[in-house]
DNA sequence: ATATGCAGTGGTTATATGTTCAGTGTCAAG
DNA sequence: CTTGACACTGAACATATAACCACTGCATAT
């Protein structure tokens, strides 16, 4: 396969791109006009380069009618678009980390980590929220959380592990006293911990399927 | 969704399968003849049809510009777990479809089509919402909504174009009178179309970094 | 019987679109 | 200095393609 220039790579990335956003092909005078040229022609030179290389296939005369035949380095372009794959917890039985068991996920979810606003190898999860104790930071019953395991900073939304079970609470630490969860809704309670206080992980991303 | 006749169905039928093999979208003339038409006027009516019922959108005056608004009968067979690309919009300035620019998208999302409850029809994209007109929803200002272009049915949340900027409003549609876009916030007025409604598709998902 | 929607013929028109021809300017290699 | 590849201008030209109008035939419903 014949190297392309840079800008028949350009060229046959908008094609790509158009093509992927708008469900056809461009029209070569699209091309001109997205690439800011005053002639037809040039277009015709590169779609007629790509095609020699063996990029692109065209029908003769018809209109819109590309097939890209060789697909560029398109697949995975930025790291920061990694998808990875998480499991989706309806509760968390004992204490997180040791006690997860893989058959404990009733789904599985998949998103890039920029969208899910976590990082890179840690291990996080989604958790089904039930009921509505933060309900007014906006989480309703049902929302997955995407939860990343970390240490939580005052204000943080956190998983926390209470009487067994795992509820989605605001973190809540004072200058001069020891933290406690504070729900997101008038008619709940604040909840001081009795003896210790397990964070499972830091809310990061919000997904609600509507 | 109106329902189509026979014929309307083979029309659908054949623009699917067409495009899916050839990579394109098939001209009239050659709708015309894969049917043994001897007009290309009984392939305009057929057209028609199908736009007007929503299964499918054209770009008038322009060569092999369709685009399937619903697919019929085309389910994903197991690959539940596949994850698609979409673009982030901020806001689509003019008439979608016609008015994307390459360069709109803030961003990119990857999410699985289970999560993101879409199908695999490739048309999707994302919203940035601005504002809080939905926030009774539990749609807050910088969530991210998953739009998948569709005829949205009464009660759903779509994403609609009014004076040249889009928006995200529930969409009502009473029995005997026609359809409108209600704010599901107290202090937000409903939204009665002066002359016609463009609904760019039903919000499917919800995607909110904390 | 009269209307209405669906399916189609036949021919015309406007334009969207691909194609070709004759050039210009740049830059690197021989 | 010349050659050639590359990127592009500017102006035609041919046709692929969508759109339009008038009309026919056939059902089904009012």
């Amino acid at each position: 396969m014949d190297e392309l220039t840079l800008r028949q790579q350009e060229i046959l990335g908008f094609l790509q791109v158009f093509s992927q956003e708008r469900g056809f092909w461009p029209s070569i005078r699209e091309i001109r006009d997205h690439f800011g040229f005053n002639s037809t022609n040039a277009v015709v030179g590169h779609l007629r380069a790509l095609e020699n290389k063996g990029y692109i296939t065209r029908i003769a005369g018809q209109a819109r009618t590309y097939r890209i035949t060789y697909e560029t380095s398109e697949e995975s372009p930025k790291e920061s678009l990694e998808v990875i794959d998480m499991p989706v917890y309806g509760n968390i039985a004992a204490g997180y980390p040791d006690g997860i068991e893989q058959g404990d996920a009733i789904d599985r979810i998949q998103v890039d980590i920029n969208t899910a606003g976590i990082r890179r190898s840690r291990r996080s999860f989604a958790l089904k929220v039930r009921g509505e104790s933060m309900i007014d930071a906006g989480i309703h019953d049902g929302d997955m959380v995407i939860i990343e395991p970390a240490l939580p900073n005052d204000g943080d939304i956190v998983a926390a592990l209470i009487d067994g079970a795992t509820t989605l609470k605001r973190f809540i630490k004072p200058n001069s006293a020891p933290p406690y969860l504070k729900a997101e809704n008038v008619n709940y309670p604040d909840l001081h911990p009795v003896s210790e206080l397990v964070i499972q992980g830091i809310a990061r991303s919000i997904v609600r399927k509507l």
